[in-house]
DNA sequence: TAGATTGTTAATCGATTAACAATC
DNA sequence: TAGATTGTTAATCGATTAACAATC
């Protein structure tokens, strides 16, 4: 049933394709060539084509692609035509924000519970959603079954609860801890954001300053 | 004077190995083979072997590596030396919460100004720094000559702000806006964080689940 | 039709892994 | 010293780029 495994390295790079082609939409630009396409995103056309060709042929020779029905059928490839019920473990600073500001939505996902342990924060309504109790956990997923978990919690705390979790029916994990989860866990997707990391990649490149070449 | 470049790949690795011997060290272990440590991170040994000898020889045949030394020898090539003087640009949700939650210093970061231009934002204090307006961006940086900005602005702003940032002498940027500044400034450092984009990796792999080999 | 641009194969490049002599 | 483990070279693997025939 399934074709060879499409490589890391190309999925990666879909999101970023799914923007460019959302902006190009906005726009009113109705078709575009890989050549035009990856001098916009600064890679090569081959990649592009390539990339693309690991789904299917959506472009058609001597037109180039079809801008919006691109965009679709790589949103429909990313999954986002499946509503994925969504819980956020921390409802602290970072926790809150997320919850706020990212547009779960548009990506097939429907944040449907958000949980602490502090009291005070208890009962606080985030983005639409009481802040519940973390004591509840267990029955909230056996009547809802969410099956993605984002993590907002201290590091200590997330191993414990990430096992937890998974042993509920969660699939998948949006781990924004300071824990690495990648390790444990082959069964269940993981996305490890590690804004540390991040912030230590760029504190080498503002080190190492590049020879203008 | 300058030694081959360094990989992209082997950079990005860094991080990861610094978090890894910071946990050694606090459990209080004091060496360790690349052997041990490729077990515990999910790689090979090979691999450490071959992107720590990037940057000298850290250990010792027959006995491995010690792990404060060789922790302390990765911080000072991420640069965490030298105090990098840090702006924040948007003081909304997300903003607040990366000033409150993230370990600057322990970066070599150190948090001198943040800015809005929202009035009822202005003169709140987060992180115990008052919020200023970003009308006075200017004077604040041919005054305080800070290096980095952390951007969370909305789409539309990032890139004049970016220009704006760049010709005061901003020299690299931490982005958590929607628009991809990787493109321009082919000087700049720039760290695209793009929550997104790793909630629709996410989304595909919680959409194809790998089967169990 | 002629021109443009794809889909796809082949060539290149870079990154990862394996192997082992050097050496602590 | 003998055993362990590095630093480093060589082999493999995978990803990117180039090229071009197919075709809209």
């Amino acid at each position: 049933m399934r074709k060879k495994a499409i490589s890391a390295s190309v999925i990666k790079r879909l999101p970023r394709y799914y923007r460019f082609l959302g902006d190009l939409s906005l726009k009113g630009i109705e078709r575009i060539s890989s050549g035009n396409l990856a001098r916009r995103m600064g890679v090569t056309a081959s990649q592009i084509r390539q990339d693309l060709n690991c789904f299917g042929g959506f472009g058609q020779q001597g037109y180039g692609y079809n801008i919006e029905q691109l965009r679709l059928a790589i949103g429909d490839i990313l999954g986002f035509s499946n509503a994925k019920k969504t819980i956020l473990i921390g409802a602290g600073n970072l926790g809150r924000a997320l919850a706020a500001h990212m547009d779960f939505a548009g990506k097939g996902y429907q944040l449907i519970g958000v949980f602490d342990k502090k009291p005070s924060l208890i009962g606080q309504v985030v983005s639409d959603l009481p802040i519940r109790d973390i004591a509840g956990l267990d029955e909230f997923c056996r009547e809802n079954r969410p099956e993605m978990a984002i993590l907002c919690i201290p590091r200590e705390e997330t191993q414990e609860t990430a096992r937890t979790l998974v042993s509920l029916g969660i699939r998948g994990f949006w781990n924004f801890t300071h824990y690495d989860l990648s390790v444990e866990f082959p069964d269940v997707a993981v996305e490890n954001v590690h804004l540390g990391d991040s912030l230590m990649t760029l504190s080498y490149h503002l080190s190492h300053p590049k020879d203008t070449k």
